[in-house]
DNA sequence: AGTATTACTTAGCGTAGCTAACCAAAAGCT
DNA sequence: AGCTTTTGGTTAGCTACGCTAAGTAATACT
């Protein structure tokens, strides 16, 4: 108990100081976080992002939209299914999601420089612990 | 470098799947915290809350006085200085918080049970690394 | 064929972030 | 003292992003 209490207010922390970071892309924290599955999940239909991203669709499409206007994405009609539309990076868009990223990760890593190799070592076996976790419905 | 991405990703996942657990509070993600600030850093002034938060003071002002609305936190004139006003948490602010951030916290605890106490202890060891990280210059 | 369901969009609302502009109190300067 | 500057906070107005409700087009069901 004291160790998820500990867990959670030391992952705010780190990603609040690592947030910082994002502003140099020029975009948004949901925004990257779409355009990261979009890039790295391959092309996903309108749905599928929105579940990636825990939010409806209409919140979704509106920013597919804007990302489109900025030239990151583009949408395509589905090609068996005429009602899905698939959502695939543009070079653009990989480029920049690309540097935004390691942006990120690179503050990271920096910070954990700091630290000796067993601490680090600690972190990596959490962080894989972490990635198995349960998982229990967190799809309401 | 991997181990930053790894430990970024699934901080960004273990908080997705908390967060969902606020809902109860009927208090949005910005006013729980800005209510846990209030709580558990003592009585606060706008500036120092704004700095916290790493927001800008309009924004703390919004919020503050919605929540004193709600009845959940409540500022006084500084008592030395007339400009400051310092913000403290009813009664009410502070049970509601707290019935929240145990249930956030309890979600992951009971997400954790599932794992061996190895497992665990490498968690707290982590979580303890990362409380005490070099914390670079994060107030631009 | 005709209805139901699915995928997405549009419209409209609330919260939360920002900057710019403002007021009041405190501090600094002759 | 008197005047200016700085500081703490609020207000106004914009944008972004979450939601629900309602609409459209394509597909699936019987």
């Amino acid at each position: 108990m004291e160790t998820a209490d500990a867990l959670h207010s030391a992952a705010i922390h780190m990603l609040r100081r690592v947030r910082a970071e994002d502003r140099w892309t020029g975009l948004s924290g949901p925004r990257l976080s779409a355009l990261s599955v979009i890039v790295f999940a391959g092309p996903v239909t309108v749905t599928g992002l929105a579940e990636a991203e825990q939010v409806r669709t209409p919140t979704i499409s509106r920013l597919i939209a804007d990302l489109e206007q900025e030239g990151l994405v583009k949408r395509v009609v589905g090609p068996e299914d005429k009602r899905v539309r698939v959502v695939t990076a543009t070079e653009k868009g990989q480029r920049v999601l690309r540097q935004g990223r390691d942006r990120r990760v690179q503050k990271l890593a920096t910070d954990l420089e700091a630290l000796s190799n067993s601490d680090r070592k600690v972190l990596a076996r959490a962080a894989g612990i972490l990635k198995d976790l349960p998982n229990s419905g967190q799809r309401e």
